[in-house]
DNA sequence: TTAGGGTTAG
């Protein structure tokens, strides 16, 4: 109503003929000065001086002037919050518009206390909140996070009626799916009546940030569905995310096909996320094509290319890709060096690993962090440089970690060296972030030289800490969907086949020599029933799905949330002959390529 | 009269 009539009384004064010079319109013509001189300014000095001529104008009296001095100072880049506050107080009564823009400016600035504090003011003080508050406010909850006062915004919202502004709900879902509260997240999108992009984009996110990464791809389809599939790059990139997390080859192949077909011209945040999809999901060759065909390439899109290539056990390979990267004039930062220092470790380069650590701090004078140290630990015990890597950790200035510590003891295992493994398991168990299997790692090495009493000691230690592994799990696709296996698991579908399926792999592991290494079994039970729990191990699982579920010689790809046992290690390189199968398996750190009886990490990991 | 939401890689 009040804009129809003020475009009524626009109409009339546009269609007279002569319209008089009347004071509120050279009231007017002041506004429109303010406004350009403020307009013109670009840093806070010319800024004061617009301040300075607007005041000896007379124009501070006009709230419209006085309101976009505030908001130039306060939103502008070289703006300053301070100032914009000195002005806001010279206001006699300051209104929505301006209590809005006050917590936008701070907002803007990182201060989201000071902007609910604003906002209880502008309460206090009886000026109505309107849709244009909100947005900000909810902004100011996500970050912090609060979802308490979140939830009490909400409230007002409801209160005040403006819970139909598209731009309100879009802010509530963010606001909810930062908190973690997923459920009221979707319940306010559900309840929508009509969305926007950046609703669905509110939506998928939340759930990429949770890590649910199935909702996350059934979401795109259902945004595809209702007609929302536009060449949304920053949601695909998110989607992208998802398939590199969960492994999801052939849904991340969709998506660059969708890609393709819908947008022309990449980008190299696109492409990067595309190249890490590839290399993370098993497939170097097409990761790498996609990374040499890269029009241009900047620091992240060469990190990614250099971690991917460590993980497949290319440590040359990923020297020269950073070598290029050097010659490109690309300044490597620390998460790049972490990459080549996990090149260098995954293939045993001693000497050129030593060489990039020296030339980080000195040519490039990055401090290492204790990742570096935990990456040249790692490189060291891999080569059974032991009491090296020993030296390294008491030498370095960082308070050594149990990343570090592990690294130690599983190299002390694997190059037998049991006094240094009992000094990093000591250094371990005192840690809170101790695990049982590092007390089973020590137990095994008793157990080789025949220290049955340490042996004992060592197992009664654990279960007297009360001590559970994670829960472990493998996903494993087919036909385009991701199918997750726990240990020992029953909730599947299609259990009964798997099993089944389990029986038949295990009789003819028999032939072939196998026999079940329970010395990693976690469980104070009799051997039989420690072999039933090795043979229900989650990856195990997903490679009996596989071989039902996919043709003869086909690929399998498996994607752990945690290390893989010995066990199951040996388990696959036997499968890997006996179905003729290439079973590629991700686990936290590296790919595992079995193929022939034999892995791409060369029985270390 | 002014303005607000989502999202982009290691």
């Amino acid at each position: 109503m009040i804009r129809t009539s003020v475009l009524h009384q626009t109409h009339v004064l546009v269609s007279r003929e002569d319209p008089p010079q009347t004071p509120e319109l050279s009231f007017k013509l002041g506004e429109k000065e303010c406004v350009s001189l403020l307009k013109k300014c670009g840093n806070m000095e010319e800024f004061k001086q617009a301040h300075a001529r607007i005041l000896k104008l007379g124009l501070f009296g006009d709230s419209f002037c006085a309101s976009n001095l505030v908001a130039t100072c306060a939103l502008s880049d070289w703006g300053s919050m301070d100032y914009a506050c000195s002005i806001f107080r010279q206001m006699d009564e300051p209104g929505s518009f301006e209590f809005n823009t006050m917590m936008r400016g701070h907002v803007k600035d990182m201060n989201s206390e000071e902007a609910m504090i604003t906002y209880k003011e502008m309460v206090e003080r009886g000026v109505k909140p309107d849709n244009f508050t909100y947005p900000t406010l909810l902004k100011a909850c996500a970050r912090l996070p609060a979802v308490e006062e979140g939830m009490q915004l909400h409230a007002h919202i409801l209160k005040l009626g403006l819970e139909n502004d598209v731009f309100v709900q879009n802010s509530l879902i963010s606001m909810y799916g930062k908190c973690g509260e997923i459920g009221v997240c979707r319940a306010v999108f559900e309840q929508m009546n009509e969305r926007s992009v950046a609703s669905w984009s509110a939506l998928i996110t939340a759930h990429a940030s949770l890590g649910m990464w199935s909702d996350c791809l059934r979401l795109l389809g259902d945004m595809s569905n209702e007609g929302y599939w536009r060449a949304e790059e920053s949601i695909l990139v998110s989607v992208l995310s998802g398939c590199t997390h969960l492994g999801a080859l052939d849904l991340g192949r969709s998506v660059h096909g969708f890609l393709l077909r819908n947008v022309s011209g990449l980008n190299v945040i696109v492409e990067t996320s595309l190249i890490e999809m590839y290399l993370k999901c098993g497939s170097l060759y097409k990761g790498m094509c996609l990374f040499q065909k890269m029009a241009k390439k900047n620091k992240l899109s060469y990190s990614v290319m250099i971690s991917g290539l460590a993980m497949h056990g290319y440590g040359r390979e990923g020297l020269r890709i950073f070598t290029e990267m050097l010659e490109q004039g690309l300044e490597p930062d620390d998460v790049v060096y972490v990459g080549v220092l996990n090149a260098c470790s995954h293939a045993g380069l001693v000497q050129e690993g030593l060489q990039c650590f020296n030339r980080m701090k000195l040519e490039h004078g990055i401090e290492p962090t204790i990742q570096h140290y935990g990456c040249m630990v790692d490189l060291m015990g891999r080569a059974g440089r032991i009491d090296e890597a020993l030296e390294l950790i008491k030498s370095m200035p960082l308070e050594p970690n149990d990343v570090l510590w592990r690294s130690l003891l599983s190299a002390s295992k694997v190059h037998n060296n049991l006094q240094a493994g009992e000094i990093a398991a000591k250094q371990l168990f005192k840690l809170d972030s101790q695990k049982a299997s590092d007390y089973v790692v020590l137990s095994n090495m008793y157990a080789q030289a025949q220290r049955w009493e340490d042996v004992a000691r060592t197992r009664t230690n654990m279960f007297s800490k009360g001590l559970s592994q994670r829960p472990g799990f493998s996903l494993v696709e087919v036909k385009r969907k991701m199918h997750r296996f726990v240990s020992q698991d029953a909730g599947h579908p299609q259990s009964e086949s798997v099993y089944e399926m389990l029986y038949q792999m295990e009789w003819q592991l028999k032939f072939e020599g196998y026999s079940p290494d329970t010395t990693q079994v976690l469980c104070d039970v009799d051997e039989e029933e420690k072999k039933q729990r090795l043979s229900g191990h989650s990856q195990k699982l997903a490679i009996a799905y596989a071989l039902i579920h996919t043709s003869q010689g086909s690929p399998i790809r498996i994607v752990r949330n945690l290390r893989m046992c010995n066990d199951c290690h040996t388990y696959t390189k036997l499968i890997s002959i006996i179905f003729d199968r290439e079973i590629t398996v991700r686990d936290r750190h590296l790919f595992h390529h079995f193929k022939d009886g034999v892995c791409s990490c060369r029985d270390y990991w």
